[in-house]
DNA sequence: TGATTAAAAGACGTCTTTGTCTTTTATAAG
DNA sequence: CTTATAAAAGACAAAGACGTCTTTTAATCA
């Protein structure tokens, strides 16, 4: 699979908060984790991360919980990657062969760069604010468990 | 990373079969651990699946090793990232969104449907016989440790 | 048959990802 | 200030990928 684990249940989160956040004002982990059927503590973690990424807001204590902040919609799906996972290795070949570069191509290098570099422009052109502007009605449904 | 080491690890192995075994008869663990870097035992089961998996042939005992047959040339890497991992799961949204599909897609499935089927195209229409003859003597240069 | 060789197979250890549980910290309300 | 609440943080466990080492099996040759 391209995406962790972590990757789907941060998407699945952030834009839980998204919408259910447009009324009430703070959404807490319990209803997340409930709704969104990921393992509580676990979300917990990965909520942790996009607070200190800056892609939502938190607070403790009663009436406390999440939301969305100024940064949330701008975010680029491909923040999120680096967000939950490791920083990507961008200098190493695909196909894991040494050497292989612009310079010194690997015989699928320029097939598959090409192919690296549309992922790239989707994740880093799409936003959360994309998502959700799509088809907030119907995706609500859609965004729970894998 | 979108293969994973074992992936690396077979592929590196079933090409240098392929270029070394055009000379000798057989190739043995120990020279394609050494000459690739890989580490010698975890590319004995790398190697051991390949067998299983048709792509090379072996032979126990003394002048014993690996070599290629009729299947080796006409293997594609999607066969090989399927002998050197798990199923993939094809059903299932790359964004991990659930009841994501053609009939209830989410916001992002048709490009990133069409994205997975030019990986899948690529895979499945590149064979080791295409990587052997696009440039054999430059490429056994760079197929060694990544 | 016996010795040697090399792949096959299995036991075991490490590291990362994923998941669970408990304790600590911060905030709101009385 | 005390209590309740909820995120933050840390310890720990399970599973899988990756790696090492040892034993077993099969083949060749004398």
């Amino acid at each position: 699979m391209i995406f962790s684990k972590s990757f789907g249940y941060a998407l699945r989160g952030v834009l839980y908060v998204s919408m259910a956040g447009e009324n009430k004002t703070m959404v807490q982990l319990d209803e997340i984790a409930r709704e969104m059927t990921i393992p509580r503590h676990f979300l917990g973690k990965v909520m942790k991360k996009l607070v200190k990424g800056g892609v939502l807001s938190s607070l403790k204590g009663p009436y406390g919980g999440f939301c969305i902040n100024e940064m949330t919609m701008e975010t680029s799906l491909l923040q999120l990657v680096d967000m939950t996972g490791e920083p990507e290795e961008f200098s190493s070949c695909v196909l894991r062969l040494r050497k292989c570069n612009a310079k010194n191509p690997c015989p699928m290098h320029l097939q598959i760069e090409s192919l690296r570099e549309q992922w790239q422009i989707l994740l880093t052109s799409t936003t959360i604010g994309d998502l959700v502007r799509k088809d907030m009605p119907d995706f609500i449904k859609s965004i729970a468990v894998i």
